[in-house]
DNA sequence: CGTAAGGTTGATCAACGTCAAGCGCCGTGG
DNA sequence: CCACGGCGCTTGACGTTGATCAACCTTACG
């Protein structure tokens, strides 16, 4: 943790930046300064040895953005961003015609974020709960870690961890029941942010239930339903909105149609 | 290109390995010589500066592989492994139970594939025509690539370039109509591997209908009736099995429901 | 405590999967 | 070169899953 701040305390003066509401959560304190996300970017990202002229390079190419829940934080430039999430969580969105709406990604605090800004579809980064995102216009940011082979190394293991959890995706969106996407949406979640508890495990999902079915190919009364059954089958129980309690792990698994390695 | 060989011409004498039949197609006539295919990898990913050094390192990393269509390729190592299509194409198989199976991607000559050992599906890499690989163990690769910043950086931009394409695959199986889903595969096929022809579009895939639908989350029936429909429609002609010409790429894709940037 | 957004539950419908039969392409052998 | 046979593709009839439409209920927040 490189908290001694370099030059962070001088740019602080210049960028201090209140979050309109980021701050009161009591569930995903907001940061208050830039130079503290910065630097919760910098400990997960950037290599330990990293020399001070390329740390000062990513500090100015960095851009601090806070955003309420709901709202889309990112500007459009126009260009691929790359997001460090420092605190929060957010979707990717998808959109296509109709207005219909896939849901691309989950992202927590820590996670990296690759937002294209030109494909076949339209991408958005939400907010799902108040966040503060450290944003790098992606060719400038390659263009920066190209002296850095421990950075480029930690960013390509990262992009290759998103490439496997998009390709699970795939095998959901493609081959699954709406109970085996449920089942295996809750144990994904377990695994990213889950809180064990006698047993099993707790959750508190920060996204609607429409996001989990726009994150599942579904719709909302479909996922209702499901949740429904699951409880039926005494798996988990739920309480309030958020509020996931999982008894039993190995059969919620056992229900998500994975088929541990090995044909 | 690197042709003139280095230590390539000591290694052929040891290492000449002749494919079970992927010789004599003459649609992607294999390469002979394992330095033929090191050659085509070196040229297509190692940055043009690499040392002698770094360069011997991965020629002495490389498994060289070959497989008729229909079989897998890659010996289970148990361990991730990159591999390069020197020739050929190949299709990621994802397995889930009841033998269902997701295709998670399609890989023609000149891609690069990370494939996984251990996920929550097994994952397996196929031949769809007579192939030349170039196989490496990742973790070896990646710590022979810390060194050579250029290379990290052409496997990190081909990584994010799969991961959009896994995202765009993540659309087209969770939000899209059958009909949809093959304009998309057929758009997306015509960008890859299409050949121009008198303002339309030929193809000829490597991939059957099976294939297909596995690849669409689909079934071969559904992904018959569309082409019919298509074809009705004027869109398309079929020609054998695998030929499709492609008359009208823009009407095809405003039937594959995207929404081209902006929201 | 009131209200609006989000979530649950029920009834109906359509898209796609399933099952089944027939056709045509293409490699093989005569 | 043509006849044969098998596999892969196409086409049709029917069933099932999940979407759609609608009403009601709950939760969280002002």
């Amino acid at each position: 943790m490189r908290s001694d701040g370099r030059l962070t305390q001088i740019k602080d003066v210049v960028l201090r930046w209140s979050y309109p509401q980021a701050m009161s959560s009591d569930h995903n304190p907001g940061l208050s300064t830039t130079s503290e996300q910065f630097d919760r970017f910098a400990s997960a990202i950037l290599p330990c040895g990293i020399s001070d002229r390329a740390f000062a390079r990513f500090r100015s190419l960095a851009r601090f953005d806070g955003a309420a829940t709901g709202k889309a934080p990112l500007a459009k430039t126009g260009e691929d961003q790359i997001v460090f999430v420092a605190s929060g969580a957010t979707k990717l969105v998808a959109h296509a015609t109709h207005g219909r709406e896939q849901i691309v990604a989950f992202h927590f605090a820590g996670d990296l974020v690759s937002v294209p800004a030109r494909a076949a579809h339209a991408y958005t980064l939400v907010a799902l709960q108040p966040c503060a995102l450290v944003t790098f216009p992606a060719a400038a940011f390659m263009l920066a870690a190209r002296a850095e082979a421990g950075l480029l190394n930690e960013v390509l293991q990262r992009a290759l961890r998103a490439l496997d959890r998009s390709r699970e995706k795939s095998i959901i969106l493609g081959r699954k029941s709406a109970q085996e996407r449920v089942a295996s949406f809750l144990t994904i979640m377990a695994e990213r942010i889950g809180a064990p508890q006698d047993g099993g495990c707790v959750l508190d999902l920060p996204m609607s239930r429409r996001d989990i079915a726009d994150s599942l190919g579904l719709t909302i009364e479909t996922v209702s339903r499901q949740f429904g059954e699951l409880r039926d089958l005494g798996l988990l129980d739920t309480s309030g909105r958020s509020i996931v309690k999982l008894h039993d792990l190995a059969g919620l698994d056992a229900r998500a149609g994975h088929l541990p390695v090995a044909a």
